[in-house]
DNA sequence: TTGTACGCGTTATCAC
DNA sequence: GTGATAACGCGTACAA
């Protein structure tokens, strides 16, 4: 195996103590005896071996990140913005996809255990009581895009109301009227939030007017399948504003193969900004996440909550600590110029 | 902290010997004991703590994967696929983006001992010499889409070279005869793998035709540079094939933006069959990589290369169990149907 | 300032 | 079949 702290001790003539002073910059070594150390550790090329470290610190340097099986874009740029955030503060990140439901959700919480400092959880099957449930220990957690904490954990999520909100304000002020909304499932909570923002806005700028809402899957298919039926309708929306993005292209794509002209027939509006949105003819106007900004704020109230929790020991804090209220962050009006899919 | 086995041994009357037992199958228990000591287990709700596990077997059942700062859809099909895998065999991953250069690389590098048990490196900074020095032990390596390794290190990548070559062979079939290739970063191995396949099928299909490389670096701005330059040409190409789908897309665009038509007055092919290939109009015919499969792969020849490790100890088998040969995964060619950038 | 010795949670080798 | 107990590599009182 690997050389240890005691062969850096034997060749520098010092104490593992001493070694493990220098190596953490705690108690107090002569400058001497530390050059020397650093000198030896260099020429070995030691490093600390992290696991036993942990054993005696109980701290790894290490998040777990938790997310669900969901492709593409989103996925890797979450990582990105997490990854990013962590290496700034010498963290390292243990990624785990949530592909089934809760059992195995349960599953991997569990075998987090030694393993990670605190846990970023992104996950449609994850709440609350699962949390408690299956979580070693008093782990600190943060929550993305996920209502599903209730008070008991600190949740990060982008401002989903307010963003679609702004986006059928934006539609309104573009003189649509029949505006129709685009739903994804029931249980998810941005889509909640989505349509929530939705009904606020047609009550807030079209009063009188009916809301119209389908619902869909988040999945380009049920784009498809929505816009299809509103192709074959009689009394067509003016504009369709669909929960994420992949819907919103699905449905434009199956509108323009009905004959419709995107955006004179109907106008159609997405959310995400996921890169597709601007090569899809004519590009989406959509509402863009922040979503490595999203990563890296949630890693950023992570280490915080793990520096609370060893700071406080298992005070009474810790419950406090914990129940900070959830975060939002601003998601982004993206009107594209020249050939929008608004007008 | 966390229930211990000294808790379990305790409150089950039992050894913490007869416990670690029980949790590995390894000794020999009584029925009777190891289900009252399984029950207790559940009863509270104990987890093993890995670092310490992994303090007394140095096994970690976690893999390093070490990847580029690329964006977008291929980093997540890769990790994808490589968790999929890990997770069949109750694996975790750690994984790492290496944003800057080969100093980096070695940091990074160096701080996974006593994390992992082998590691899943893909990326241009890393090479068989750096990997050599700052690579903690004996540690087993697996490297992605990369000709560095030379005989040291085994290796996993597609057949880039037959890939391209199919692809040329393709558009020569379809009638194109000045056919150019818009090239990747000319350190990189699979740009320079593509580059080989497209002479040699052209040396092959059309003796006698001079090639026409262009220099680009696999961004979509590259790709529009190359579009104009070749737009404003009075002898232009009958048919552009870029190293990558981004390119290949900037061109397009920068092609059509010149009033040029794709693909009756010239035709695009690309190469990785990234989903935004589906959606610019035409459809990009392209290079499909099964990108989730190679991360699978690389993932499944790690872990022979642990367990040889693991089995044969210190012996002298370790090198030449390191030195199998490169292995190769095919492509696919995606000639899309109706509206394709090529006919 | 430096060194000794113990504990962290587990596995594995012995005796019993 | 079961139970002490010595590693594993490191941090850290405590003593010197």
């Amino acid at each position: 195996m690997g050389v240890t702290i005691k062969d850096v001790a034997q060749a520098a003539n010092v104490s593992v103590a001493s070694v493990s002073r220098v190596l953490n910059g705690h108690g107090t070594v002569t400058d001497r005896t530390r050059a020397h150390v650093l000198a030896i550790m260099k020429q070995l090329r030691y490093t600390p071996h992290i696991g036993a470290r942990s054993l005696s610190t109980s701290l790894t340097s290490t998040v777990g990140v938790l997310l669900p099986d969901l492709y593409g874009e989103f996925f890797s740029e979450m990582i990105r913005g997490i990854d990013g955030a962590a290496r700034r503060r010498g963290l390292h990140i243990l990624v785990a996809g949530l592909h089934g439901g809760a059992d195995e959700a349960a599953a991997v919480l569990g075998s987090m255990r030694g393993r990670v400092d605190g846990l970023l959880v992104m996950s449609p099957h994850v709440d609350a009581d699962l949390l408690a449930d299956s979580l070693p220990e008093r782990l600190p957690v943060v929550l993305l895009n996920s209502g599903a904490g209730g008070a008991a954990y600190s949740s990060i999520s982008i401002d989903n109301y307010s963003a679609a909100r702004a986006m059928v304000q934006h539609l309104a002020g573009c003189g649509h009227r029949r505006i129709a909304f685009l739903t994804g499932p029931a249980q998810n909570f941005e889509a909640q939030e989505r349509l929530r923002g939705y009904r606020a806005a047609l009550a807030e700028c079209l009063p009188g007017v009916r809301e119209s809402v389908f619902q869909g899957d988040f999945s380009e298919q049920s784009g498809t399948a929505v816009g299809k039926a509103l192709a074959r309708k009689k009394q067509r929306p003016d504009a369709l504003f669909a929960a994420n993005d992949m819907m919103a292209i699905g449905a434009q794509i199956a509108l323009q193969g009905a004959g419709l002209r995107i955006p004179e027939d109907i106008a159609v509006a997405g959310f995400d900004d996921i890169p597709v949105a601007r090569y899809v003819s004519p590009a989406l106007t959509t509402v863009r996440v922040p979503i490595a900004a999203l990563g890296a704020q949630a890693l950023q109230r992570l280490t915080e909550l793990v520096a609370a929790q060893a700071g406080k020991g298992s005070d009474a804090m810790t419950d406090s600590d914990n129940r900070v209220a959830a975060h939002t962050l601003d998601a982004e009006l993206v009107v594209r110029a020249s050939s929008g899919s608004i007008r």
